[in-house]
RNA sequence: GGGUGGAUACCCAAGCGGCCAAAGGGGCCAGACUGUAAAUCUGGUGGCUAUGCCUUCGCAGGUUCGAAUCCUGCUCCACCCA
């Protein structure tokens, strides 16, 4: 095991605050001294099924955990999902199933896997030990908590100050989550920084039942590809760790410039005067960003599959075709006796665009050409001769090649 | 239990009898430009083989030549008071 004070720096990029640091340290200095890892908590619900790469933020933070010899620890909260989350607004979410809520578990874990490694981690179901808990043990539990801590809390104290809705059972979750590390003996606990709250909750919570504190460490939120917003799933601002190579890639070009470094910061393993040196104003940005992109992807799919979707995006940028052009069929039987069909249907039928409406859209914009030579046609009604491996673009990134068929 | 406010297109949000397929913003799409699917600028953004027709403003009825706008009932949501 490394000595602490190399675990340290190795620990601490990309990391908002330690709380408190002087603990940390001392349980990294007894750690090191006794031979004993340490454990680490970090806990998600399984109420979606797309990680993100805003959950792999603090993901990546246990993944250097572990590779450090510590104990990683993850907790599924099944049973806060399997209760239901009303705070969904509008649509009153649909309560999950056991079976759901296994389901998306599994899911989760098979994400996750991608980088942590799972079979050094101990990996726990909070239902394990709240199905357990009688009504009794959960009055015991907010005993702990008054309202004036929960009401002092940055979000709830907004949601009040804007006369927004807060329910109950939400007043619950940091308590539950703080019950998570008693249960697992948490030495240290990962979260983003908007968790600070709950994570020092636990602390209160192991003092309580005799146990030393856990120490919370937090890491920045990430912002999502619209450069302002964290990043979400709601927001359909995310890249997902499950998403292909060249989508990967893409979104990751088409974040704005600024959160460059945040992004290289928490997500890559590029050293600080590297990314300094990426990032030099005097060069271009598209370059750092492609560097971005390359890390990034790599991880997830390989070193080869993150060249090759460099190379696709940099053909795209010129204007080029990419190396293949997806093929649909269309049925001769739709076409007239001159062998053609106006260009809004032909859109519509190629499947590159929804709608007759949009597709009309699309053709008086400028943005539908065919063939080689992409010939621009503006009129939506104009008749398009058809024939056998005729090139359609719709814009700059849709694509297709009629496939004739009887 | 009582009171108040609200429900409008993907989201936020105007409109309060005809000029409303419905302002504005966000998002998204397209075009231009470009050192990038960044930034910036311009246009578009319900459907329909379409200069017109159909559907949409919580739901169901009603008034009216005409309703997102008025009336009645219902459903749902939030806040305040208890």
């Amino acid at each position: 095991m490394r000595d602490v004070e190399s675990q340290l720096a190795y620990l601490s990029r990309g990391v908002d605050r330690i709380t408190p640091e002087a603990e940390f340290r001392q349980k990294l200095e007894r750690s090191v001294k006794s031979g004993t890892p340490l454990r680490v908590k970090y806990g998600i619900d399984p109420t979606g099924i797309d990680v993100h790469l805003g959950h792999t933020v603090p993901l990546r933070k246990l993944r250097q955990f572990q590779d450090l010899g510590h104990k990683a620890i993850i907790i599924i909260g099944n049973y806060t999902a399997l209760v239901g989350d009303p705070s969904g607004r509008d649509e009153t979410r649909a309560r999950l199933t056991k079976d759901q809520v296994e389901a998306n578990a599994r899911d989760y874990l098979e994400q996750v896997g991608r980088l942590i490694d799972l079979d050094r981690a101990e990996v726990h179901r909070n239902g394990d030990w709240f199905a357990r808990f009688s009504f009794l043990d959960v009055l015991e539990l907010t005993r702990k908590m008054t309202l004036g801590q929960i009401s002092a809390r940055e979000d709830f104290a907004q949601r009040i100050a804007a006369e927004k809705p807060v329910y109950l059972h939400e007043c619950l979750y940091p308590l539950m989550q703080g019950w998570d590390s008693v249960e697992i003996k948490a030495d240290v606990e990962l979260g983003g920084t908007e968790q600070l709250f709950s994570l020092l909750v636990a602390r209160d919570l192991q003092e309580s039942q005799g146990q030393p504190p856990q120490v919370a460490m937090t890491m920045p939120i990430l912002v999502g590809t619209d450069g302002t917003r964290r990043m979400g799933k709601s927001l359909g601002n995310y890249i997902g760790v499950a998403d292909a190579a060249d989508a990967m890639f893409g979104k990751i070009m088409s974040i704005p410039d600024e959160p460059m470094r945040q992004y290289f910061t928490l997500l890559t393993e590029i050293p600080i005067p590297e990314v300094d040196r990426l990032l030099d104003p005097a060069l271009n940005p598209r370059d750092a960003k492609e560097a971005l992109g390359r890390a990034i992807v790599a991880q997830y799919h390989g070193a080869e599959a993150a060249e090759t979707a460099a190379r696709a995006f940099r053909k795209r940028a010129a204007g080029e075709d990419p190396d293949v052009v997806p093929e649909v069929a269309v049925s001769a039987a739709r076409l007239d006796a001159a062998q053609s069909l106006p260009a809004f249907l032909l859109l519509k039928e190629l499947g590159l665009e929804p709608s007759a409406s949009s597709a009309r859209r699309l053709i008086e914009q400028g943005g539908f050409n065919i063939g080689p030579d992409r010939e621009v046609v503006t009129d939506p009604k104009a008749p398009i001769t058809i024939h056998d491996g005729l090139i359609v673009r719709a814009g700059k990134r849709r694509i297709a090649r009629v496939r004739l068929t009887p």
